[in-house]
RNA sequence: GCCGGAGUAGCUCAGGGGUAGAGCAGCUCACUCGUAAUGAGCAGGUCCGGGGUUCGAAUCCCCGCUCCGGCUCCA
């Protein structure tokens, strides 16, 4: 008997029944054999030495492939585990998957990992690397399993509550062994442990069994693994990378904002720059609002709580809400967590028509949220932030072309802010909901128009929306490939009901208007912060706080050095005059330190000839003798806005 | 909120039961300089806060605050 084996370029290949994976690796060529480590058959991942099943379509796994570090990465795990449970007496291990960029597992041995703990099991998987352990893959009965997992209740957990999706189907479960050491797994895995070639474990931490925080609480070890040590190196670097670019360091460096202790957590004040830089894109913001056919309001930041309880905030947010305020001996307020029941009542302050929809209301709101005290994270997860928010009331009718003008300008506004690359999701009506069906499937079908008719890449998160509304998500990719969630877009269907929203339609009925809340950025907030990381503090010149650094040579050249600011500042450019009694060096370094755009020296030959020395970020060497006049048309085209 | 780590000068960090340290930043003076750190001097501390142990605490213990890494959470 034979099986026909179809490969990635279409050709048919006919093997011997029996044959492995390996052996047909084998057969294209030696190095794809030394190279892999799986197979795939008609998509599904095997190990190189289970002979193939049946015919299908067939693909060699090699290890520089996403498919093939996760195998690496799942059987470091594997090794982690072994090690671990070889060092630690009584120790009890619970699961370990390949995430990205690496692998965890989770263990329990009474006490956390330490550093120290971290370098022996390290070395001890170095050993079990060096020792070229097979992995070998068994089935056995759920009762035969429970017997070999006896000591293990983690283990002993998953096996009764196996039911087809997490190791394996029906009445058995896949185990791997490598000597000693057995693991429940669907796998597949590395022939053996001599394949793991590039390591490295990168911290612990405690996780929760299941996640669920009333159960018991594990001690996680993080690691990376690659397929050479080359690999290896560059990630470890992608991570220094990071580190470099942590807004909150930058933010520091950069002098433009701080957070500090006296505040409480999750509270930040701006310094003079990064207010600059704040107001820059604020401002920004509600020029391209005003010009987009949207309102500008204001609102406070607090109301009385019954605000809350009508628009179901207590009910359902209570937990995210700073505390109530008593006033007057009997009046509870509070911080407003979001804008949207103040800009409801913005419409509900007279009678609306038909023809004033849709009306789009925008404010930049400050909201306060009480984010647990674990998860505040500089600017990205504060507790006092400013939204870009708006609140856009409209009839149903409205929705499908609305939604389509807000996902465009929403895209504009991002790429104004130099990101390129964007990843949505469509997240859909969820088992409990407010609203027709109707109205949900006419919701769910415009916003996938939109992102079709905008291009967009989506996946459907399906049963994900909210349950007053189906919603768009819009993330972002990152200067270093990292994603960030900006923008979304809600169509609500319950506030309207809450609140008793009416407008009168042109038959003279009175009908329900539907909401959409949008944020663009987000929070002004988390968007600097993320515009940090994405520039690495080097901001495009329209946003750089500071465009021109001037550098008068001596102190005879300062008020040359001011007349020339005073010039570019004409023009718009945001200048400053090093004036300081430092080095011409020293006061470039200055510059080139703050990231500052564009650096102008100036000394006696410029003095004498109206011009200056230029050199713009990035450049290997400055340009003498330049023409302020030049100058200046050079950096105000530089320093534009983009709109 | 939970687990672990940390908090010493503005910043980065060393030290560690017996007089509190360095580099950078700051200030003063000299230098007046043409593209990534001029030199010298000076000043700077509630060693996160509170309590305890001790003859003596920055150091050890307890509580709190803040930060860091995760978990959980993020309608």
């Amino acid at each position: 008997m034979t099986i026909q084996l179809t490969f990635p370029d279409g050709s048919v290949h006919e093997h011997e029944e029996g044959a492995t994976g390996l052996d047909v690796a084998a057969s294209i060529g030696a190095r794809l054999a030394k190279a892999a480590v799986a197979v795939k058959l008609d998509g599904d991942l095997l190990d190189l030495s289970r002979p193939l099943p049946r015919s299908g379509a067939f693909e060699v796994v090699t290890e520089s492939t996403e498919d093939g570090r996760h195998i690496i990465r799942h059987s470091a795990a594997h090794i982690m585990a072994q090690a671990v449970l070889d060092l630690f007496d009584g120790a009890t291990f619970a699961i370990g998957p390949a995430i990205t960029d690496g692998f965890y597992y989770d263990f329990n041995i009474g006490r956390p990992f330490d550093a120290d703990d971290l370098e022996r099991i390290e070395q001890r998987m170095a050993e079990i690397v060096r020792a070229d352990q097979s992995f070998s893959r068994e089935e056995h009965s759920i009762p035969d399993a429970l017997g070999m997992f006896a000591d293990q209740p983690y283990k002993t957990e998953i096996i009764e509550s196996v039911d087809a999706s997490e190791v394996g189907g029906g009445d058995a479960v896949t185990v791997y062994r490598n000597e000693n050491f057995v693991d429940l797994c669907r796998g597949p895995h590395l022939p053996s442990t001599g394949r793991l070639k590039a390591m490295k474990l990168l911290r612990s931490a405690g996780a929760y069994w299941r996640g669920d925080e009333n159960r018991d609480q594990l001690q996680r070890i993080y690691g990376t693994a690659w397929e050479s040590k080359k690999a290896l190196d560059e990630y470890v670097e992608r991570l220094a990378e990071a580190e470099r670019r942590d807004h909150r360091r930058l933010g520091n460096e950069l002098d433009l904002f701080s957070f500090p202790p006296e505040l409480g957590s999750g509270l930040a004040v701006w310094h003079p720059k990064g207010g600059l830089l704040r107001t820059i894109i604020e401002d920004y913001s509600r020029r391209t609002h005003l010009s987009h056919d949207y309102e500008i309001v204001a609102t406070p930041h607090v109301a009385k709580a019954h605000l809350w309880e009508t628009s179901g905030h207590l009910d359902f947010y209570a937990e995210g809400m700073f505390p109530g305020m008593i006033l007057d001996e009997q009046t509870e307020y509070r911080m407003k967590p979001m804008n949207c029941p103040f800009h409801i009542l913005i419409y509900k302050s007279r009678g609306r028509s038909y023809r004033e929809l849709p009306l789009r209301l925008f404010e930049l709101g400050t909201v306060y949220r009480y984010e647990r005290s674990g998860v505040v994270h500089g600017l990205l997860r504060a507790r006092g932030f400013t939204q870009d928010d708006s609140h856009i009331f409209a009839m149903e009718s409205q929705i499908g072309n609305e939604l389509q003008n807000l996902l465009d300008f929403t895209l504009m506004v991002l790429r104004d802010f130099g990101f390129e690359d964007f990843e949505a999701d469509l997240s859909t009506k969820p088992d409990k909901y407010v609203g027709e069906d109707e109205s949900w499937e006419k919701a769910e079908s415009a916003l996938r128009q939109a992102l079709e008719t905008a291009g967009l890449p989506y996946e459907i998160a399906a049963g994900e929306g909210a349950f007053y509304g189906p919603k768009i998500d819009v993330h972002v990719r990152d200067a270093i490939g990292r994603r960030w969630q900006l923008s979304t877009l809600q169509v609500d269907f319950g506030q309207p009901a809450n609140f008793d929203l009416l407008y009168a339609s042109g038959d003279n009925t009175r009908e329900r208007p539907v909401m959409i809340h949008r944020a663009l950025m987000g929070s002004i907030e988390r968007f600097v912060g993320i515009l940090v990381e994405h520039y690495a503090g080097a901001f495009p010149p329209w946003l750089s706080p500071v465009q021109v650094a001037l550098v008068p040579v001596a102190d005879r050249h300062i008020e040359y050095a001011r007349k020339v600011a005073d010039s570019l500042a004409e023009a718009g450019l945001r200048v400053e005059v090093d004036e300081a009694d430092d080095t011409v060096g020293e006061k470039i370094r200055r510059a080139i330190t703050f990231k500052t755009p564009a650096v102008l020296v100036v000394g006696d030959q410029d003095v004498e000839n109206g011009t200056v020395g230029l050199r713009l970020r990035g450049d290997e060497h400055e340009r003498r003798g330049i023409e302020v006049d030049t100058t200046i048309q050079e950096l105000a085209a530089l320093a534009a806005p983009p709109r």
